[in-house]
Order: structure tokens, then sequence, then C-alpha cells
DNA sequence: TTCAATAAATGAACATGTTCAATTGTCTTT
DNA sequence: AAAGACAATTGAACATGTTCATTTATTGAA
């Protein structure tokens, strides 16, 4: 009994568990894809991945937890792209623009899955996947700090504002364009890049003007 | 048979339909209060409220609905209070504070309620209370917008953004503000409100300083 | 008052997320 | 190889949101 397959170095439990999560990712996303999250049940998603409908909440802790089991791989390969896209030595507008725009490319392409990730991940704290989650929100508002830290340094940016205050403004203002951008029926990134664009100079400039309240 | 009772002018037929609203508005309340929304069943409201299980589904289109048929007559008091309590002749930041203050007091007193509130309405479109619920925001970023138009017209704020954009981002700052603060266990209205006072300062001022960048 | 028409209320039946005791599969030890 | 220990899987049973055909209550007309 030969064993020439991909996977090795793991014993056959393992790579068991590894294959049952692939198809019940693979089944999750193209069901939720589909038919949306709602409309997708769990004993569908059990039959499309060949398991039993109890092995879902092995892999995870309720229905919820699916969508970040899904979300988190790609979350991360987002993270990569974008991070890497960052241009240096120009605005700060400039830089949140490259930023964000793969996150809104990847969304645009799959807008109903998007929302229903944006619903669910308010006060998403309980489940499996929700630490690995919070993780990489946490690490884009730290990528964020360092670019207005690194902008107060050049003096592109006033100093006396508390980089953490301003990041976390920064992805605040960002998620709610993004809510605002999926409220639409079809959001076209142009549209919601030239917006959050807009938004973000508002903040750099100010609204009391060059003079100052 | 005499009807001396309160509701005169109604025939029999509307007055107990209001009874019954009030008894399943009551009862859902405490119930959500007491164990939390998750954790009240749509039966425990009927049996609490003295009504058969569906009544409850000709009064909301579904549980999330309950929530918002609470909310949406405590949000028109608390719109007309917080209105009321805008100072004229002074910053716009002390205005905003102003205008925000009673709605942090109010969340802080039953912060559970608030957060399921937080979790639920984000694309809230589909239930019967999601058109009045979407009115009462709509109406505080209106006026919003006005304080702002108020505040370019004076020559305290810079003219030139668009005061509708303008609006958006101070409410945008508000929701992303009230769930960070709604994410501490007992949140205290004074961290708060000092916190959205801050984060209003800074969008005031603008991130660049009076050079510009 | 009586009766037909309409509105409201009802709860059994259904749909679906989740649990868990029982079963099956894998690994380690001898 | 056999056995015991442990991990993973299973699906029936349960909990709970929601629907809807049926029943009950109210109204207005004759």
């Amino acid at each position: 009994m030969s064993e020439s397959e991909i996977g090795a170095g793991m014993g056959r439990r393992e790579r068991n568990k590894a294959d049952k999560l692939r198809r019940i990712k693979e089944a999750a996303y193209r069901l939720f894809s589909e038919k949306g999250y709602d409309q997708t049940t769990t004993r569908e998603i059990s039959a499309d991945a060949g398991v039993a409908l109890g092995t879902i909440f092995t892999y995870a802790s309720d229905k919820r937890d699916l969508l970040f089991l899904i979300f988190n791989d790609r979350q991360d390969e987002l993270r990569r792209v974008s991070f890497a896209a960052i241009p240096e030595d120009t605005s700060l507008a400039d830089q949140l623009e490259a930023l964000f725009t793969p996150f809104y490319y990847h969304f645009a392409a799959e807008p109903d899955f998007t929302r229903y990730l944006l619903r669910e991940l308010t006060f998403f704290t309980d489940g499996v996947q929700a630490p690995r989650f919070q993780e990489g929100r946490l690490s884009i508002v730290k990528r964020i700090r360092e670019l207005v830290e690194d902008a107060v340094a050049d003096g592109r940016l006033a100093p006396g504002n508390p980089p953490q205050v301003v990041a976390e403004m920064l992805f605040g203002l960002y998620q709610s364009e993004l809510r605002r951008w999926l409220s639409e029926e079809t959001p076209a990134v142009n549209d919601g890049l030239h917006r959050l664009r807009t938004v973000f100079d508002i903040l750099i400039a100010g609204l009391a003007g060059p003079k100052g309240e």
C-alpha cells in the first residue's frame, strides 16, 4: 500500500482532516456565493462536502464561523498584496488609496459574500476563527499607524495627534465607506475608491481650513 | 355594555391591536434586557405578552424586527432631546458633542441591547420597521449637515467641502467610535464622549496641520 | 337582531442551526 | 499482529425561528 500522494509527512489522520477541511471550505464558499449566506443550509454544505452534518461543527464552531474560515485564508493573501502595493515617497492619501485598492477589487467581485461578512463581523469574538480574523484587522490598523508615523516624521503631517487614534479613525472611515458603498446593488470600484479618497483628503486637510478654527 | 376605558374613538378591533402591540413590545424589551437577544425565544415573548406564537409575526416581520419595533419609539424621543440640547453660538465640536451625549447616556444604560442593535442594523432594509429606522438615521445626518452648513456660513469652517459628505464622515466616525466603545464590557459615558470629542477635533483641525500638506 | 364579510389570532407543522451519545477509524505499544 | 487508547465522524434528536391553513372576533349591512 504505497503512499505517494501529496501531504507526505502527515499521518493518515492528519491528511484526512486536511482534506475534509478543504472540501468543507470549498463547498461552503461555492454555496454562499451561489445562493447567499442565509439561503445556504448547513445540511447542503455537508452533503456537498461529502461529510456528515455534525462534522461541519468540528471544523467551525457555528455557521458564522464558516464565513470567516473561508475569509481568513483570503485575508492573509489580500493583506500581503495590499501592503506590497503601498508606494513610498508619496502622500499619505496616495499610500492609503493604494493600501485599500486591492480590498475594493476583491469585494466588488463578490458583493453578497462581503455584505454577509460585514454583517456578521460586528462584535464577532466567539467563534474559533475570531482570533485570527481580529488579528488581521489589527495588523492593518498597525500598518496604517506606521504610515502615519512615517508621514509625521517626514513632516508631511503635523505632529501632536496620537498615531494610534489617527490610524483607527482612518480605518473607521474606511469601514463606514465600505458599508455605504456595498449598500448599492452593484458597487463600482472606481466610485468607491474615489469617494474614499475624498474622505481621506478631507480628514488630512481638516474641516477648519489652513487658518485654524 | 359601557365603554369608558381609555382609547376612546377607536373601535374594539383597533383597541385590541394597540393593546397587544404594547404587550408584545414590553415583553420583548424586558426579555431582551434580562437575558439578551439571542437567549430570548419568540415563544417566551409570546407567552409573556399573553398572545399566541404566531401573533408576534403579525406585528413584526421577524425577530430582528422586534428589536427595532422597540428602538424606534425611543429613537424618536432620543432624537428630540438630542436636537434640543445643541447649543448655538459655539464651535461645531461642542455642538456635535452635545448632539451625541444623550445617545451615549442612553446606550450606556443598556449596553447589551445596544450591541445587538448595532449587530442587526448592518444592511437592515427588509423588516417592517426598517424604513422608520432608516429615516431616523437620515434625519440625524441631515441635522449634522445643517450644523456644518451653518458653521461654514459663519466662517467657523472652511468652505469647499461638500456638506453632505462631511456630515456622513462625522456620522461614520460616531458609529465607528460607538462600536469600539461598546466592545468594552461596561462602557463609561465619559470615556466614550471624550474619545469622540478627540476624534472630531482631529477631523476639524486636519492631520496636515495649519500649513497644509 | 342576524348574517355575511373581513380582519385578527392561533398553534401545529415545518425548516434549519446545533448538540452529543454512539460508532468508526487511526495510532501506539507490546 | 493484537489490543487498548485516543481522535474523528456520524446522524438522530433537539431547540427555535417562521409559515400558513384554520378558527375566532369584529364590523357593517339588511
